[in-house]
DNA sequence: GTGCCTCGAGTTCC
DNA sequence: CTCGAGGCAC
């Protein structure tokens, strides 16, 4: 298994266009090596840059060689091969499917007062008054997992779960398993992506349970995990064996409108085979949707399947389409959940976390109880106010409840995810229990820690000197979105924070680690944990993170306000690291070019800038940056001003919402391309982008003969350069 | 000034 | 996932 690094680079180069059955085993490991990091290089700019360096095309044809190398040399395939891993949190043993609609969440509405409040929100929208009809459907919300059946020519191609919503899991062998998914259709458009949920009956739980049971299997908590469980099974055949059904209740890619209304297209998902629910149906006003909802909350036990609330969504599909969507969810439906489920155990302590903004986080531990399926121990107690029983505006919302240590407390899971304190049961409050107080100083480190007026949070004010802060900023540093170093995640910080011998304190030292195993005689290798193999692919690791971006350079240094999308664009406006710090150490804030210059941003306020500015400018964070930046090749994210783009020396509005891209970014991409972006039209505006709810702009470019265009338009246009 | 809409930060469990 | 708050359009 040894080669040399001119193997490696002759192997591959020699080798890209052989094809597959005449590859050398030599030839065939060293290109898989290559198409591995031009994979990975492609996924990163795809996922965390949302700019795609390569075409979806030229990904797939890397990806379909990588398989069929794989596939004729097995014993090849390596441990991280890119055909088990796109993105990430998406878990081994299954092939990633990039969605070709996104699958998007639903809004939630808890009360009655958020679902007048949607229609209304609607009807401000589309500029409907008070009384003109709105239809929508109402359908019960099945407490499952989405899954997403591709049919082409009427055969079904492919199933997908839903993942990240970009980039789902390939189960389509277990899919075709499940009695209630066709594999065929008749008279379906050609291409067809129906969408809906897969579940588990209580009864079919019940029995599966049992019969777990007794073969001295696991059971299940829940029919949704008993439902998760069983679609994400490697074999097939066990999936045949569990009891799965599924709703149809949506779609994705269509090559033809199934209906003009979401009635009509569920009718027609029940024509073509799917099921769909029995208690969907069309109603005119929020009032009758309410009164469904009543109506189904009180069926709720007898339906025989689990659900947590009721769908509405806007019938007219012409509709759906003016109204669009937000960045992750549409603006015309909504999820009218169940009251959660709710359970008293006991407060047994309060313990603070630093966070790496030195935020100080109260945490519940409870005696360990089961909410919703799942056992909690612990919850969030977010502030001091929150345990006082005041929300964000002082206003008391447990009146005289505090929170205290002994406590009985009611627990719920928000989301049905994260685990929260709704309330105390005062009269089993025992006579000496106190009210909590909240600590003055940080407990990792003995700062003060400071509440700035106006502010919820306690903040540890040691800064680089607290131990939890500066780990907490060096997990921050190798996560994913920033350096993201395989092989040193949150564990093995802490393990080498510990450290004495071969510590990392500080970023810089992860750079400097190798060079320093070199000269210890306490090496790496020699650690629990730790062999020759791994510490040599972490140090390679390292070594590969060494050239980074700019804008990933900034999102790692952890400066409060700033996250993914502020660095992007930080980054793109100085293009290079000498020119972003030359800027952040001459600026003075609230006055001056430079300040000028920084706030002048689209997407940087005040904010944002005195905190870059302050960062930049104190002396031992200013210098832990510079040793770090020492270490570091930091590429330029330099802007292509083309001249020949379709917009070159145009000048363009945006107006009403952009859906497939933030404003800043349209902003960016479009003086990428050398246009000039107004805010507001005029005779001299070339050419006017205008997304739903467009307003005043869009008509004032109809009365003055401006071109106007929609974003999809846009994107056509600006999509050649 | 007000009212969205996003983004950032912090959080839990499997 | 949620909350708070920053930033921008109106």
């Amino acid at each position: 298994m040894r080669e040399t690094e001119q193997d490696k680079s002759q192997g591959a180069g020699a080798a890209a266009d052989t094809a597959v059955d005449q590859l050398s085993v030599a030839q065939a490991q060293a290109e898989l090596v290559r198409l591995a990091g031009a994979l990975a290089a492609a996924n990163r700019a795809y996922h965390t840059e949302d700019a795609p360096d390569i075409s979806d095309a030229a990904y797939d044809a890397l990806k379909r060689r990588n398989a069929e190398i794989e596939k004729r040399f097995p014993e090849l395939k390596r441990p991280d091969s890119p055909s088990e891993q796109v993105g990430a949190a998406v878990s081994d043993g299954f092939g990633k499917v990039r969605h070709a609609v996104r699958m998007l969440s639903l809004e939630n509405a808890f009360d009655d007062e958020e679902v007048t409040e949607f229609d209304q929100r609607i009807r401000r929208f589309l500029g409907l008054s008070d009384g003109a009809p709105l239809g929508y459907t109402a359908e019960p919300k099945i407490d499952g997992l989405s899954l997403s059946l591709r049919y082409e020519s009427g055969r079904l191609v492919q199933a997908a779960t839903r993942g990240d919503g970009e980039v789902g899991e390939n189960v389509t062998a277990n899919a075709l398993t499940i009695a209630d998914i066709p594999q065929t259709l008749a008279g379906a458009p050609e291409i067809l992506e129906v969408r809906g949920e897969v579940y588990m009956s209580h009864a079919d739980f019940a029995a599966l349970n049992a019969r777990q049971e007794a073969a001295g299997g696991k059971t299940f908590a829940n029919p949704r995990n008993a439902a998760a469980g069983s679609l994400r099974q490697l074999d097939p055949e066990i999936t045949r064996d569990r009891p799965l059904r599924f709703f149809a209740y949506a779609w994705g890619e269509l090559s033809e409108p199934l209906a003009t209304a979401q009635m009509g297209a569920i009718k027609r998902l029940s024509q073509l085979g799917f099921q769909t629910n029995p208690l969907t149906v069309r109603l005119d006003c929020t009032a009758d949707l309410i009164r469904h909802y009543e109506d189904i909350e009180a069926r709720r036990a007898t339906l025989g399947y689990d659900i947590d609330g009721v769908v509405y969504k806007v019938d007219d599909l012409r509709l759906q389409e003016r109204l669009g969507f937000r960045s992750t969810t549409p603006r015309w439906a909504i999820a009218h959940k169940f009251p959660a489920e709710l359970a008293w155990t006991v407060l047994e302590a309060i313990d603070i976390q630093v966070g790496r903004t030195g935020a100080l986080s109260p945490v519940a531990r409870l005696r360990p109880i089961t909410v919703g399926g799942v056992v909690v121990s612990n919850a969030t107690l977010h502030n001091e106010d929150y345990i006082a029983g005041r929300d964000s505006n002082g206003a008391l919302i447990r009146e005289g409840r505090d929170i205290r240590v002994g406590d009985w407390v009611q627990v719920y899971r928000a989301g049905d995810v994260i685990p929260k304190i709704k309330d105390v049961d005062f009269a089993r409050r025992s006579a000496e229990s106190k009210p909590y107080i909240f600590p003055q100083h940080c407990p990792e480190c003995g700062s003060v820690a400071l509440r700035e007026p106006g502010d919820a949070i306690h903040r540890c004010t040691g800064g680089l000197i607290c131990p939890a802060q500066a780990v907490e900023k060096l997990k921050h540093f190798v996560s994913r979105g920033a350096f993201d170093i395989e092989g040193l995640g949150a564990k093995q910080i802490e393990m080498f924070f510990a450290d004495d011998l071969l510590p990392i304190r500080e970023p810089a030292d992860i750079f400097t680690l190798a060079a320093r195993d070199q000269a210890n005689l306490a090496k790496l290798s020699n650690r629990d944990g730790f062999g020759e193999r791994s510490a040599k692919k972490l140090f390679a690791a390292i070594e590969e993170r060494r050239r980074i971006p700019l804008s990933k350079l900034l999102f790692a240094l952890g400066i409060r306000h700033l996250g993914e999308t502020g660095s992007a664009i930080i980054a793109t406006h100085y293009e290079t690291w000498p020119a972003f710090e030359a800027a952040m150490t001459a600026a003075q804030i609230g006055d001056g070019a430079e300040w000028d210059d920084l706030t002048g941003i689209d997407g940087v306020g005040a904010v944002m800038a005195a905190s870059l500015v302050t960062t930049m400018q104190q002396e031992a964070e200013r210098a832990s940056i510079d040793r770090l930046v020492a270490q570091l090749d930091v590429q330029e994210s330099r802007r292509v001003v083309a001249d020949d783009s379709p917009v070159a020396g145009k000048t363009i509005v945006f107006t009403g919402t952009l859906e497939k891209m933030s404003r800043a970014e349209a902003k960016a991409r479009a003086e990428a391309l050398g246009a000039k972006v107004a805010g507001s039209v005029s005779a001299k505006t070339d050419l006017v982008v205008a997304g739903p709810g467009a307003g005043s702009k869009a008509k004032k470019a109809v009365d003055l003969g401006i071109e106007t265009i929609d974003e999809d338009g846009w994107l056509a246009l600006i999509g050649g350069a």
